[in-house]
RNA sequence: GCCCACAUAGCUCAGUGGCAGAGCACUUCCUUGGUAAGGAAGAGGUCCCCGGUUCAAUCCCGGGUGUGGGCUCCA
């Protein structure tokens, strides 16, 4: 009795009773049962050699899928897991998962992985795909499971069994020798896999809990070809070249020295570039109503005590003693801003109050997580605390939004992340005022029409949190601004403004940033534009490359001129010829270069090159000032 | 903090149990040039720090510090 199945296309297929996905694949082409990897039935992936069953809807699966290509590195982790079973049998296995661009296995190991054990480790995989070992899916009670594990050793294994319900069925996968535990579905046979890399190793916690052990984890990646794991591998290559560390040393911008550590060094170009940020983000706090303070950098414990930093953040602080006080290095403007607000009386009519800061914060990190300007230890923030009334949240929260896609608009960062956190374990206040802090913030993006996803338990412990996220070179997600509401400070430091019917009622404080901590906004910006600042950023805006030294005096006139108009140019004198001098100008990625020589010096004329539009041909100076300070001003990416 | 790796000239990196190396950058001289490297000479070192092994340690061993890849953490 034959059985029909409908395919994607709607086509209708006949087949033998019993016929497998494979059956089905070799009946369309052998190229498609070459390339497949598995079935998709109801939207659900389904092996290849189960059978196939009549009137079902059937989609052949291949590495060109997303699904695929997932499943396609979940067998690779497994192919891992089977060569380094073969290389180390004393080796236990943990899970090996799919992640973004690839996977990665984690191994109990007496002495954990180096990268020299991987081209062994990657040669047994090739071989074991040469050997074509078929893969089978194994289906038996979980306690029957729990047992097998146990008896083999593999107590990472039988752990994760017994946490699964008991009577339920546990399916795994037999690729010859090796068994592993696994949902499905997978490759019909090791011989599908031919495209992966083994890229790094690293410790990892079993379970992600750093109270369990540190497992061995192997990184690697998957593809349907070659040819994309090599772009993959040159895109990784890429990613580095506009590594922020790598650019901020390049171009002169900062470096870190062992006396600080993860603490930058702004060097003069790198300090143009910061102060520029600033610059810009002072000219929207006019623009939107805000005002700015400075306070001070080091405060008495007593303060912290009350803002409770010093109960739920002591471990990331500095202390320090001066005539037997004791002080702590603010690691936050927030406390300060409450003490400013206590400063004087206010009415319903002085809120909301917009207090900005770029106070310098210092917070102590443990070794291990900083990184470059990403995570540093000393940074600032384009920080501000918004005091109003419970019934302004909603219209500051809207208002907020609006500066900050004005600011990312104009750093031309496409892929912004929205996520909402919510109340963590360890926190203040009373569930009630949580639901309604965690409401006004769900609340106001809703109507903004913003999408946005959930980090449950993420948030801070004073209050829920907006957090906006953009990804790095290397594809890491980094958060930026934020903003939190905060029913927790204003209480603890008794803050209170006169309400229009005479009564006192208690502000909300919301704490928010567009860059979030500049160095860290610094460091993607880096990496974002791979070192080419936009004009209004760039720490030289012209190169000034005299061709002799006869026109010496005329390039020093237009060096001058310029620096006099606001821009900032920078002259190259150097006995050296101009190709050396354009090199030299193109690699520190300035945008824009004056060819100077004897025909300009005569006319007054600039020969204009621009780093990545070329020869722009000769203008008079004075065309090419207005120009450049147009695009400066209108900070132009 | 935990696992692994790395640390040699300003930068990128070779190298060796017995005098410390290259390229680029730097300095000087020659060269005066037209849109991505002109030539020559010179100078430049706590081989990260502390201890150990050794006749002898930049190299081997231990500890520390810093950096990197991750994990955990992250107001």
């Amino acid at each position: 009795m034959p059985i029909s199945v409908r395919l994607p296309d709607d086509s209708v297929r006949q087949l033998p009773d019993g016929a497998t996905g494979t059956d089905l694949a070799l009946s369309i082409g052998p190229r498609l049962a070459e390339a497949a990897l598995a079935v998709r039935v109801d939207g659900k992936a389904r092996d290849l050699k189960a059978p196939v069953r009549d009137g079902e809807k059937i989609a052949i699966l291949t590495g060109k899928d997303p699904e695929g290509l997932d499943l396609l590195r979940h067998s690779t982790a497994h192919l891992l897991a089977h060569a380094v079973k073969r290389l180390y049998p004393d080796a236990k296995v943990g899970i090996g998962p799919v992640i973004e661009d690839g996977f990665y296995y984690d191994f109990q190991v007496a002495k954990p992985f180096t990268a020299e054990d991987l081209p062994a480790i990657e040669a047994e995989m090739k071989k074991i795909v040469a050997e074509g070992i078929e893969v089978t899916r194994e289906e038996l009670p979980r306690d029957d499971a729990a047992k097998l594990f146990r008896s083999e050793g593999e107590l990472l294994k039988a752990e994760i069994v017994e946490s699964i319900p008991q009577g339920e069925i546990i399916s795994g996968y037999r690729q010859g020798d090796f068994y592993d535990l696994c949902r499905g579905p997978h490759v019909p046979n090791t011989s599908k896999l031919k495209a992966f890399k083994l890229l790094s190793v690293a410790g990892a916690y079993w379970r992600g809990d750093e109270k369990n052990a540190m497992l061995s984890r192997i990184y690697g990646t998957a593809f349907a070809t070659q040819k994309e794991v090599d772009e993959h591998i040159q895109r990784l290559e890429e990613a580095r070249q506009r590594d922020h560390r790598k650019l901020g040393r390049e171009l002169d911008l900062y470096s870190f020295h062992p006396e600080a550590p993860a603490s930058p060094f702004f060097h003069p170009k790198g300090t143009i570039v910061y102060n520029e940020l600033v610059a810009y983000i002072r000219e929207l706090y006019h623009k939107y109503g805000y005002s700015e303070v400075i306070t001070p950098q080091i405060m008495d414990v007593a303060l912290w005590k009350t803002s409770g930093h010093y109960e739920n953040y002591a471990d990331n602080m500095y202390f320090t003693t001066a005539e037997e006080r004791e002080y702590a290095v603010k690691p936050m403007n927030c406390p300060g801003h409450c003490v400013y607000f206590a400063t004087g009386k206010h009415s319903y009519r002085d809120l909301p109050m917009r207090i900005a800061d770029f106070g310098r914060l210092h917070r102590f990190e443990r070794s291990g997580v900083t990184h470059g300007l990403t995570r540093v230890r000393t940074f600032c923030q384009d920080d501000a605390h918004l005091f109003c009334a419970q019934d302004q949240i909603k219209s500051e929260m809207a208002a907020f939004l609006d500066l900050f896609y004005e600011v990312y608009a104009t750093f031309g960062f496409g892929e912004i992340r929205v996520a909402l956190s919510t109340r963590p374990e360890k926190r203040l206040g009373s569930d009630e005022i949580w639901d309604q802090a965690e409401g006004a913030l769900a609340e106001a993006m809703t109507e903004k029409g913003l999408a946005f996803t959930l980090n449950p338990g993420e948030g801070a412990f004073y209050g829920p949190k907006i957090e906006f996220q953009v990804l790095d070179a290397l594809k890491r997600p980094w958060q930026l601004g934020t903003l939190q509401v905060d029913y927790m400070l204003p209480e603890r430091f008794e803050l209170h403004y006169t309400q229009a019917d005479g009564t006192e009622a208690r502000p909300v404080m919301l704490h928010r940033a567009i860059l979030g901590s500049l160095e860290r906004f610094f460091g993607i910006l880096v990496e974002h534009c791979g070192g080419a600042f936009p004009a209004w950023l760039a720490p030289v805006q012209a190169a000034v490359l005299p061709i002799t030294d006869r026109v010496h005096p005329f390039a020093t006139q237009v060096a001058d001129r310029l620096r006099a108009a606001g821009l900032r140019p920078e002259l190259d004198i150097r006995n050296e010829k101009v190709n050396a001098k354009i090199r030299e100008a193109q690699l520190q990625k300035v945008p824009y270069m004056l060819v100077i020589g004897d025909r300009e010096a005569e006319a007054g004329t600039v020969s204009v090159r621009h780093r990545s539009k070329g020869d722009l041909g000769v203008q008079p100076l004075e065309t090419f000032l207005e120009a450049l300070q147009a695009e400066v001003r209108s900070r132009a990416h």
